[in-house]
DNA sequence: CCGGATTCG
DNA sequence: CCGAATCCG
């Protein structure tokens, strides 16, 4: 009985997942509508207008929500700061010595006071952000973490993973985003951090599992939370970077499905970040445990958000070559009774240039909704 | 019955092909009685000698045979031909116009002769050799070829396959080599060989494979013969090298492997030649076939003749990096009725610095004993 | 932060 | 003709 409900509980759309390459047209048709009905809604909600509003004016900029929303808003078109020559100023020590990144945080408050709002109100839902914001890359630093902030205000999601943050990030983020919670993964250089929407999520502690034999810094970043009751554990990390240190990731993989498995049964484990794993590597390893699944894979491979890292599309790395690969995933291990939280959609985020031409980040984000069943 | 057969002929020294790793130090010195009994036989049948003079040469060259019979034979120290500046001459059309190698021919005509007697008095055996003698390596060049003359003169197999033949060294063979029969894999350029005893073997028929891939000029050489009244079928190859080219080398590997499987039921297979091969590539195809076997694995892995190509101990590529690699591989698929034609031996062969001080190859040659059952 | 090619020890 | 590091499109 236990397993018959654990199969039936499998898939949202139906009683089994949907093999990856035989969606038809129809479908993605149908996802296309579902897609334009969620971005009116959100548009509709952070600028309190009606559906009609948010439809002209998400129609009007090829559906992309960035540009609806500065056309609905109008801002003047006002210079943008010099970034600081040859890059961002020393790390801060503290909210009181961060650059000033907080210009123009109106809209983005609003918007995630506004979508606060309304997720306050549905405990049946649950939503999570994992996104690589190349912090590494000093151009234009300060604009692209004004966008990831306000994509995160957009989406006000009730748990955001980040990999990749530098100091000057982390303050904007703990400027403009008063209503998360932050937990970075390390003090300096780069690091991992876990944002919580501090009305939705309850930190119960926070734990960092260091990668011994790393040459990178990574480590894994974990915290256990209650949201609408339910016990949670949260995982994070960066594993190693590029082709040329695939065992070192490899083995810190190894590390992070031990952990994962080490957590008490009572407890959904969801672990989102920057993997770099090629699927030879997974393979290798002999494939994820019976017990954790790759989201995405879960909902049926969705092409839509395969790859996160796209040379093609992506131009922030002005990259003569062109690639791309799935390095940002989630995965998930349910609880032993299960089905208290089910994954329902995945959704790329960040895919609109800002202002100065760039993108927020060389990876796209990833955005994950959640079923919460009592 | 047949299957009980071919499980009882399979092994030469016991019903089971021993463990790799469990050989002790017993066995370790028997086998290294037996090498240096095997060393003793071979000088006194070069010398003319008995065995208690062979024993003393050879230990008193540290049982290294080419420094023995030079020992022995005490020739004059005369200086060597100098090099062609530069490198050799260009490829020769024929014999006519040959750089001429054959100087000093007398004794390894001579032990030619009389291994010749020995061996064909002896149907009960058949013997091979497969060495990559690196013709592309043209320092030295005519000193090497002369040392590879010695050491096929020495052994006097009934076959033996090359790589990476040039035209200066096929006519060194030719000429130096009168009692083989030689059928070279290409024209020109480096390629493969593979020379048959006259006395012993007899051409049927032979064919070249094509590798359609191959970026290095690579291919298949087979040939049919009749040995003894059996029918065997030789091939050798010298696959795609270096690490960069896995994927081409396994595809090659698939071809030699199918060819292998192509062959007439009634023909015993020896395959034998450079394969470039880490055990993983092997693996990755799902092992060798059913029926065919690699001769080292079924000697029960013996170490002392595990590593073909070894930077430690051959100094010719004067490579600073210290690597070993099991390259040189000899594989074999029986005849449907089994056991006419069985593996009993392998050993490591061109051992020893010739006077200039380098090896004949930077890979040993191996040299394989068959028992045959009439 | 790709992957094929090259370099270097 | 290794493998780790680097280069380059
Ligand atoms: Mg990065
Ligand atoms: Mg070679």
């Amino acid at each position: 009985r236990r397993r018959e409900e654990e199969e039936a509980a499998r898939c949202p759309q139906a009683g089994e997942p949907r093999p990856a390459e035989e969606e038809g047209e129809a479908e993605e048709a149908l996802q296309l509508a579902k897609r334009r009905k969620v971005l009116c809604s959100e548009f509709a909600a952070i600028t309190s207008s009606d559906a009609a509003v948010a439809r002209s004016f998400l129609a009007g900029n090829d559906w992309h929500i960035q540009r609806a929303l500065n056309a609905y808003f109008e801002p003047p078109l006002e210079k943008e700061m010099e970034e600081a020559a040859g890059g961002v100023p020393p790390a801060c020590a503290g909210p009181g010595s961060c650059i000033d990144l907080t210009a123009d945080a109106t809209t983005s408050n609003a918007s995630v006071n506004s979508a606060d709002s309304r997720q306050q109100e549905d405990d049946s839902r649950f939503s999570l952000i994992t996104w690589n914001i190349d912090g590494l890359d000093l151009g234009n630093l300060k604009e692209r973490a004004r966008g990831i902030c306000s994509y995160l205000a957009l989406y006000s999601p009730d748990v955001v993973f980040l990999q990749e943050v530098v100091p000057p990030q982390l303050c904007l983020l703990q400027t403009r985003a008063g209503s998360y919670t932050i937990i970075p993964g390390n003090i300096d250089g780069y690091f991992t951090a876990i944002m919580l929407k501090k009305s939705r999520v309850k930190l119960l502690k926070h734990e960092i599992i260091p990668f011994p034999t790393t040459s990178m810094m990574r480590n894994l970043l974990v915290v256990h939370v209650s949201i609408s009751g339910n016990e949670l554990c949260l995982m994070t990390s960066h594993l190693e970077s590029t082709k040329n240190h695939s065992k070192e990731r490899m083995k810190q993989l190894q590390i992070v499905l031990s952990k994962i498995q080490k957590e008490s049964e009572s407890t959904t484990v969801i672990f989102g970040g920057d993997t770099n794993l090629r699927d030879s590597e997974v393979t290798k390893l002999g494939g994820l445990p019976n017990n954790v699944t790759d989201i995405w894979e879960f909902l049926g491979k969705p092409q839509h958000c395969r790859y996160t890292w796209d040379t093609h599309s992506n131009t922030n790395l002005d990259a003569e070559y062109k690639c791309k690969m799935r390095f940002d995933r989630i995965y998930f291990r349910p609880a032993a009774d299960g089905g208290h939280i089910i994954p329902q959609s995945m959704d790329l985020i960040g895919l609109e240039k800002l202002d100065c031409g760039r993108f927020p980040s060389d990876h796209w984000g990833l955005l994950c909704n959640f079923d919460v069943i009592l």
